[in-house]
DNA sequence: ATAAATATTTTGACCGGTCAGTATAATTTT
DNA sequence: AAAATTATACTGACCGGTCAAAATATTTAT
């Protein structure tokens, strides 16, 4: 059945998941895919037209999910700067959590100049991250909480500003910074947003 | 005499860099290096430990340039928001010569976790950003022309919004937004220093 | 219901090719 | 001539992708 086939191709990805959050994007062979998800050889070949086409699979899920646990967290509260609040708490979860996939994400990033097709499911992640900068931000202009111009710059900056910081934390690997970058990319968009 | 192997070692990073602008950094081999340099197979392997290490060297000779560029532009104004305006002038120089620059930074930042010599690098390159920023924070603050609580916080902030924003454009390969960007880095950042 | 036929999925050996690093020979420099 | 440098050939490991055969599941025929 199709419905088996996709199982199958899930289970694959999430070998690849693992196999890149263990061994580092690079390193990871066809036969570690096979080996993590406990198939042989043959299997990922099969199922995906070649290595690439696996890992371009794992980028799209893994850029849904960053966007849907963002997503959600915003859904749960009421105002803008709590909306504010709950998507940084989700964007910096926790150091272990954060950074297998952050890790991973960064890996994707730097290959998306060779690989239309990462720049492409790239393009839909960046647009959905704005969906959410915008939605609070209009939502706090609206109520009085936050003071911009342009609504739609100020989205791409609030991105912009939670990349840069997330890739600072990522890669100065010192300890502890991760609840002082959270705060300080905090502050940065209430600045970045005008509020008060 | 030393100087001619350094003359050689500095050679054979400038071919390596090239050719990782040309190939993209994953598909430089030992012996694109060589031939880039107009050199035998032998000789990077005679001057370096391994392919790593010309690697290494070519970071650090990377971000030392993009630091010194970036000084150099800062140091040619006076006051804080033209010495800001200088630094994201130099930052967003033009999209070519940005390109192969923070392609290339990119490549690297995602190999860190995995190369302790790599992340000592970008720690210098950091410090350094940081005492950019820093500086021109200070002096802003001093004369007036900013407001912020915390100078190292707002440096920080001021290099992750940076990066955030060069990682968006490098990464959206749509055409024109480079002035878009340059022009919202830096509204964003006057924000963040507490300008106006 | 059972057997036979067919389609799908899995296996793992294998091939072609690449590349880092080595060893040695040739050449240049001192 | 001795040392340093460069050129070239070679090695051994690795890996992506293929493929024929085996195993399994599904359908059809009796």
């Amino acid at each position: 059945m199709a419905g088996k086939a996709e199982e199958r191709k899930q289970q694959l990805i999430k070998a690849a998941f693992e196999a890149a959050t263990d061994k580092g994007y690079e390193h990871v062979t066809l036969q570690d895919i096979a080996d993590y998800a406990e198939v042989s050889k043959g299997v990922p070949n099969y199922y995906f037209k070649n290595k690439g086409d696996v890992f371009a699979h794992l980028f799209e899920w893994l850029t849904e999910r960053i966007f849907e646990n963002e997503s959600a967290a915003v859904d749960q509260v009421e105002t803008a700067p709590e909306k504010l609040q709950a998507y940084l708490d989700q964007v910096f979860i926790s150091p272990e959590e954060n950074r297998t996939f952050y890790q991973l994400y960064l890996d994707f990033l730097a290959r998306i100049k060779q690989d239309p097709a990462y720049q492409k499911i790239n393009a839909a992640f960046y647009e959905h991250c704005f969906s959410i900068g915008r939605m609070i931000v209009e939502q706090g202009v609206r109520d009085g909480d936050f003071h911009v111009h342009d609504v739609e710059q100020t989205a791409v900056m609030i991105r912009a500003m939670i990349d840069g910081t997330l890739l600072q934390w990522l890669t100065r690997q010192e300890e502890d910074l991760h609840g002082w970058y959270r705060t300080s990319c905090h502050q940065g968009i209430l600045r970045l947003v005008g509020a008060q």
